[in-house]
DNA sequence: TTCCGCGGACGACAAAAGTCACAGACCGGC
DNA sequence: GCCGGTCTGTGACTTTTGTCGTCCGCGGAA
């Protein structure tokens, strides 16, 4: 579904927002924009971002995860400031889409107003799945899913599955600190189901992982 | 805020939608619809409604409460089936859309699109700050919080805070079990903090119970 | 080469949250 | 009154999480 965004705009509107816009780079490891900051709608043309939000006290938990063809700062558009976090996992190319002109696109064109209240609702969808994952899930299993769902995005040449993170991404991805995603990970390498390196974490047994996942209903 | 959706709708529309649907009374615990029930779209009328997550095991996470004029269900009118529960905390009067006109409306006249669109937006940001709270405070800074936010909607004769609330309830509400929600009332009555007695949580010193409270920055 | 800094592995301990068990207060119905 | 239900209060214990301190290995900068 990534991407249906903007594929799901009419084509006019895109061309002018593709005209409008700039392109830029930015590295692995930088901050887009914190907590607070003047909102900016952004398309993901290449790499992976992370939405997170942080504590006082340093910890963060990630939001989603925004891939290729994602848009960033949809919300946004429509409240106030940002309250996330954003920033590159890995090396990625944005695309800065102009706002005012989304909006007002929006504001006229049913078409354009529905593809957002669709996005948007997607994400709370997704936000409230997220949610009932944290408020139940214990650490290991948050672990366990964001391994899973971070190897899905970075395939290795063989058909391995391995997620490129530290130990303290990993931490802050799913709320808690590195120590106990350690002892986590101490207990999945015991158990088989995962090998570990630095900055890596091999999958040797996905459905294994899977089991440690915590599900609905 | 609230209402502000049903009145950012064109009047003739709203007229119709409520020349369409029908109203319906609910006793103090109804259960309205459960996780993965048919959605329907729904207007607050009278009443105070509960949305909620639960776990297998039983636990809960209230994701927010809808009060009058409020409208519940509009997620869903995008997208899939329901993935919460909506019951009923206080006697309500409901009323049902039309969640056919509704969607129709939103997919050829703009205003109604863009109106859905600030509306999930808000319930998103919403939403993202409950997922920092439940991520980062303790149970303790979440009691804290949910009592004053009750409180806030339930006034007493006098100016008196009050909330209408069991400690299961409060449990269900932050995600905890009752023991817990008994500790921390205590601490909080020990405290001078509060005054407690069945189904009801006197709000003594709302500026202290504040101080309880997680913020974020 | 040496010296850091980063990522990682652990152990010991403290704090927060959850579980279990049980008791008392209150209320409506029989 | 007596009974069952609900709501509450509390102690004791376990599990989970978080904190602190230490040590190791590696790779880049000086």
């Amino acid at each position: 579904m990534a991407g249906s965004f903007l594929g799901g705009l009419p084509e006019e509107l895109t061309g002018r927002l593709l005209a409008s816009g700039r392109r830029a780079d930015y590295p692995a490891g930088s901050t887009l924009y914190r907590e607070g900051a003047a909102p900016q709608a952004v398309l993901v043309v290449r790499g992976l971002l992370r939405v997170y939000m942080s504590s006082p006290e340093g910890r963060q938990v990630t939001v989603r995860y925004a891939r290729v063809s994602d848009v960033l700062g949809i919300a946004v558009l429509v409240g106030g400031p940002a309250n996330v976090g954003v920033q590159t996992l890995a090396g990625s190319t944005l695309f800065r889409i102009d706002a005012g002109l989304l909006t007002a696109a929006a504001r006229t064109d049913s078409r354009v107003g529905w593809a957002l209240a669709e996005e948007l609702s997607r994400r709370l969808y997704e936000n409230l799945r997220q949610t009932a994952v944290n408020a139940f899930g214990t650490v290991r299993q948050r672990v366990a899913a964001h391994l899973l769902d971070l190897a899905s995005t970075q395939q290795s040449p063989r058909g391995e599955l391995v997620a490129q993170v530290s130990q303290q991404e990993l931490a802050d991805a799913v709320g808690s600190v590195r120590e106990v995603v350690a002892r986590v990970l101490r207990e999945f390498r015991q158990a088989g189901l995962v090998a570990t390196a630095a900055d890596t974490v091999h999958i040797l047994d996905p459905t294994g992982l899977h089991d440690q996942t915590w599900n609905p209903e």
